[in-house]
DNA sequence: TATTGTTATACTCTATAACTATA
DNA sequence: TATAGTTATAGAGTATAACAATA
């Protein structure tokens, strides 16, 4: 008595690629809810642990690592100045210093132990060890195409 | 004489989801390069296997199983149809049965090999057990998020 | 000349809401 | 009352192009 059955066979079961995307939209839509709270998206986030981690680095060099434009990293830091939590100082005549402020560094803990919380739900899954393992597979894989691919 | 060093500790470094997102972002660019010649996109690609493989399937259930949006189903199916790719019948008075028109199936066949060689590029640093080990662990885990997470 | 940052803008993807028709 | 399909539309995210100022 069933009304709806799964397909007999379906197309995508051997596609690593169609399984990696349905993967990582549903783990974006779960860092955004846990990210929503603090009124960050994922990008700020990224950029805020950037910063935090390499205090004094450029917009463009934020951007060559994250893979953003230099169009949309100027709309995103600005956010980020006007919530209070970047300071920008000048390097040089062309480039920004970037800094967590106090307030920024506070937040950027919140947001280290909501990812943690995130990451720990989304792979619950996987052991430790295991976890390990694959992120770094996974890295090799993207670098390798980074390096193959156009742009 | 290093000009541009990369950062001394990049906080993404341990974070899987971060990773996984990259590597999708990649293999998503990939994907609709290889069928840019078939003038598809990769989700209309997906939608024609889904056909193929269970011929007289309605939009709703392609919707449930790839979680499109009836919204953005309608649009995409009649993209399709208009394509002369797919073909629809009343199943009842509410629902149409899709089918692969010829030049849909022909297409089709096309679209697997773009895909297989695709897959080949963006894989090649995995053995062909690894992938099959790796796309059943990512399945898993998607599949897993999906009755976990809201929607 | 190349780089940094900025603005404006367009395109794609996805989401919501409202509606019709049928089960 | 729930489901299938459609339409209109709004919001993110990301892309290109053009520009000013500086190295």
């Amino acid at each position: 008595m069933t009304t709806k059955r799964p397909p007999l066979s379906d197309p995508t079961d051997n596609l690593l690629g169609y399984h990696l995307r349905r993967l990582s939209v549903l783990i974006m839509a779960d860092l955004s809810r846990s990210l929503d709270s603090l009124d960050l998206r994922p990008t700020e986030a990224t950029v805020l642990m950037e910063i935090f981690t390499n205090p004094g680095i450029t917009q463009s060099r934020i951007g060559k690592i994250l893979s953003i434009k230099r169009a949309n990293m100027a709309p995103l830091i600005a956010g980020l100045v006007e919530q209070g939590l970047v300071e920008t100082a000048r390097k040089d005549g062309r480039s920004l210093a970037l800094t967590l402020s106090a307030k920024g560094k506070r937040v950027y803990k919140k947001v280290m132990s909501a990812i943690a919380e995130h990451e720990e739900r989304c792979f619950a899954l996987l052991g430790k060890r295991e976890r390990r393992e694959l992120t770094e597979r996974i890295r090799e894989l993207w670098q390798h195409l980074d390096t193959i691919e156009p742009g």
